[in-house]
DNA sequence: TGCAGTGATGGTACCGGAACCATTCTGCAA
DNA sequence: TTGCAGAATGGTTCCGGTACCATCACTGCA
């Protein structure tokens, strides 16, 4: 075949580079350099023999080469595990944002001990990143000061109040949204409203929830027990466990704010179970508005957050930083709204 | 501050380097390069000095560099929509894997067009991956010759018989999954069976469902009418607006096949609605087992398929391959299981 | 005492784009 | 015709870890 001979002959990527497509043309490294990156420095003629010898040999420049020299397009992402939350919405508003902008997201993902978190950023700090977003707990003071002199610009997605800030956060105060709901169940007449949660250890998101929780109680004249919290696994069979301890151990409960709409769904499931009407017997509130919330019956009364909108923020922050067009440590805060619909 | 004198300061991670480390400890920088990778060939002592220099820099090794000496540690992956589906699962299981082998994962995640995969694709080989994992369609050509040709070893997850494959496959037959499903639920009873998808063009595991609710339909000696089936978005409303329809359409269904578990609890909450009995009224099937299925009011009888587990082996393929220990393109089916509860 | 064998370490080039600066060539005003 | 701005292009070096090969010290054994 006359293949192999006519210019257009195919080696493995690894052979390949701008120097091999420069020869092949008949032009200078540099020149292909600059088609890849500045096309309009170059004359449109050699251009266009330059892409033409590019697409016969099925050139793909190499990304670590030109990273070495400061070009990083590299984000690192931290991501709570994606299943049951929001998060994975949340990863698909940043992976689309990072697309568009040219970026690519090295994602890591997991529940974290401080030892692994550290590992983690420490791997992807190994990558150069041109930003990094976080969205886990950074609890040690190592992997925060890794981050700080490593010079990337860091987002965290967070509670936007409490800890100092590394650089930018983009979150929603979960105070205020814990404290509008409660409040909210309390304007639709409820008197002995319970809380339910994951495990709020180390979590300031959480923890944030039930402070607004309890602020919202004592604002109304109401003593905060600790009998009427629960924390259980995130997932629906968790929620319908925490159904069944609130309610043995207080009967006369009304409303349970539940601090995910899964575990809220499965609550939901267990008062099908026991024939409970919702919300006759009991008020159900979750937290997230997820697709099956306003499909659910009955409909969940819920806080909803724009997760995908969060990530796409984030990366938002990051390129806005990058391209000089932010300076400053920023503070995002996204709104909330509380959804009112039947189950409370 | 004597700090900055004693050997300890802290440069910014962009000045930082092998040859850093090496003249503050005062050995050549291909010692401290073995320290990083290959620690045995140290002695211990000079080991130790050369450790306590890096932890006293912040030292963190930049992985281009070393990437581009052929020691590629990215796996890049292009996965559909993490939301409503298994997939979050499946790249949760792809992450822990990757993590544990010590390798990073870059992530490309969307609903792709021929062109935006093939640039997606383009843009992951640019990273030179260490190897590649693929959950979409790859319909163009020319993405299929970029693959190829980059030598990368890829495993893609898809359905596992049909097209050629390129590589390696990890998945499921969806035909026997869907065949499996459609005998079950004609062995309890059921007489006219609905099958509702999302949109099947373009995919073929949804293609090969359907091609096996077909089959047993056949098999059973039922004519297939396309007014049993409909397309539908999938989310939990898609569902509802699907058992809407076939219930319309044909007053005598007694199941319905859904061929993804959102869908089915959607239908499930607009039976509620309803107050139609499920399975009285109408009998509900799924697909994928996703947490809330078993808790569902009623349980749902549905397809089950360990998305975490393809996602991990989709990994340890491509690992094992890396390592040498297997050369050869190979085809790897997991199992499924019909878990039959209430709901049908 | 001499020399092969082994383990520890050093020097240098290289991977592949791209920054930087030098050079060549074109067009046009003086 | 000369001079020169400015566009197009080329040559070289660098980023930072590591493969490859050279060197050196030291042990053991003839």
């Amino acid at each position: 075949m006359a293949r192999s001979e006519d210019g257009g002959d195919k080696k493995p990527l690894e052979r390949l580079g701008v120097r091999e497509i420069a020869k092949r043309v008949g032009v200078a490294p540099m020149t292909v350099s600059r088609v890849l990156s500045n096309p309009d420095m170059v004359a449109p003629a050699t251009r266009a023999k330059v892409l033409e010898a590019i697409e016969a040999a099925g050139f793909v420049p190499n990304r670590l080469a030109s990273s070495m020299k400061g070009n990083g397009r590299i984000i690192g992402t931290v991501v709570p595990p994606l299943i049951n939350s929001g998060i994975a919405e949340q990863v698909q508003g940043m992976s689309d944002e990072c697309q568009q902008g040219g970026y690519s997201m090295l994602l890591v993902q997991g529940e974290f001990t401080t030892e692994a978190e550290e590992s983690s950023i420490r791997t992807l700090l190994g990558w150069r990143p041109a930003g990094m977003i976080l969205q886990s707990f950074v609890q040690s003071e190592v992997a925060r000061q890794l981050l700080v002199s490593s010079g990337a610009p860091v987002v965290e997605i967070s509670e936007i109040k409490g800890r100092q800030p590394i650089d930018m956060v983009v979150g929603v105060s979960n105070f205020e949204t814990a404290y509008a709901m409660t409040m909210h169940l309390a304007a639709k007449g409820y008197k002995r409203i319970g809380f339910v949660s994951t495990p709020i250890h180390g979590n300031d998101r959480l923890q944030q929830r039930r402070t607004g929780y309890h602020a919202a109680l004592t604002e109304l004249g109401i003593e905060n027990h600790a009998s009427l919290e629960v924390e259980v696994p995130i997932t629906a069979a968790g929620g319908a466990e925490a159904l069944v301890t609130l309610t043995e151990r207080h009967a006369d409960i009304d409303a349970i704010f539940f601090s995910s709409d899964t575990l809220a769904i499965g609550a939901v499931q267990e008062c099908h179970r026991r024939a409970w009407a919702i919300p006759g017997r009991i008020g159900i509130a979750g937290y997230g508005d997820m697709d099956l919330a306003a499909q659910l019956y009955p409909p969940l009364t819920t806080v909803k957050v724009n997760r995908y909108e969060m990530g796409r923020r984030a990366v938002r922050q990051l390129l806005d930083r990058l391209g000089g067009k932010q300076k400053l440590a920023t503070i995002t805060s996204l709104g909330f709204e509380i959804v009112d619909r039947e189950s409370a």
